[in-house]
DNA sequence: GGGTTTATTTGCCAAATGGCAAAAGTATTT
DNA sequence: AAATACTTTTGCCATTTGGCAAATAAACCC
């Protein structure tokens, strides 16, 4: 639970009162490897905070090829903000790549009335601002340069993710066949 | 004048005197053809919006290639808001592509002061968050598929902008050749 | 541990893309 | 209109990547 607040602290400021009223309502959730957080369709209601695992964001097209979007480890926040704060259906899905704890703040803590309590707003201003900036900073990155300088840029922005997920949904993310992902590692050892 | 007070109405309410004020300080920019209106390095003062024309943002790597992070026409913001929200270098480059006709917003019209007068933040954030969840949804879109298919997404999104810019930025911008960019264009014909 | 499933590597060849340079086409200037 | 500069197309060939299937390795289950 300290992790979780910590995080939050990092963006906005809360007395004891604050962090007494988040640790009364945040709820476990253990998803094992290959459950779902979110579907494509469903409309976000929560929050995850992960203590521990990683979880993928995906996206399936009509042809149901899977593009990894995103991979998320501990001390991050899951969610589709899009979904979440629009409250419309997902057009992602967020799935545990290994078991997960997570830590789960339901929508309700999130209305009106609650955020009087906590600054919510503030809050996901900040995490979007600073999502919104990494990406127009890197985020065409990924185009840049062959599969494997796009590897290595992966590598180093992430040192630990790539052995804790799968070639095939690394491969996805970086837009190519789990086979060239393959021969790309083995001709760089 | 109105075009740039119709496009902040979008976002936030302004009366009367909040649009004189805007119109009072909002100045004519004119820019040829390859000149820039921000550089790389330069901390971002003002805000532009295009009444005419075409800019370019991109971004120089350390050998001097060219990516194209994005196109921008008439009724848009021309803006680096990392750069601009945090009174930082930007690292970015934004240039005219054709001659263009630009409303500039100094800075000064978005200090403390003035943000009694107008909603910058309010306006600044709706801006972010819509511009993030366009990036969430469509964002990682462009490394789905092969060159051809990447080209045809653009011209399904931007359908009258691949005849304003030039080949070689287009070809950035898909990460790609000019060369290959110039054949498919041929195949699909 | 043995069997089953899943993930990764590899071989083979086809297809896509890059690199380079020359040619053809357009736009701009004088 | 001619000269100049810039943009786009094209040819040639090397390299990269994809597609498919089989082999190997690793993880999982009973």
């Amino acid at each position: 639970m300290e992790k979780l607040i910590n995080y939050i602290l990092q963006y906005v400021q809360l007395d004891q009162n604050q962090i007494d009223f988040l640790t009364t309502n945040a709820k476990e959730l253990y998803l094992k490897k290959g459950d779902f957080f979110l579907k494509e369709g469903k409309t976000a209601k929560e929050v995850g905070f992960i203590l521990n695992g990683v979880v993928r964001v995906f996206h399936l097209d009509k042809d149901a090829n899977d593009t990894s979007l995103a991979f998320l480890e501990e001390n991050r926040l899951v969610v589709d903000l899009a979904s979440f704060n629009t409250q419309t259906p997902s057009s992602v899905y967020i799935q545990a790549v290994t078991n997960c704890e997570l830590l789960v703040l339901n929508g309700e803590l999130f209305d009106q009335t609650n955020s009087l309590k906590i600054p919510w707003d503030l809050f996901f201003n900040k995490i979007m601002t600073e999502s919104f900036f990494n990406k127009e900073r890197k985020g065409r990155i990924a185009l840049t340069g062959d599969a494997t300088t796009r590897y290595l840029n992966f590598l180093k922005n992430y040192p630990n993710l790539a052995n804790r997920i799968p070639l095939s949904n690394l491969a996805s993310y970086l837009g190519i066949t789990q086979s060239s992902l393959s021969r790309i590692r083995k001709n760089i050892s």
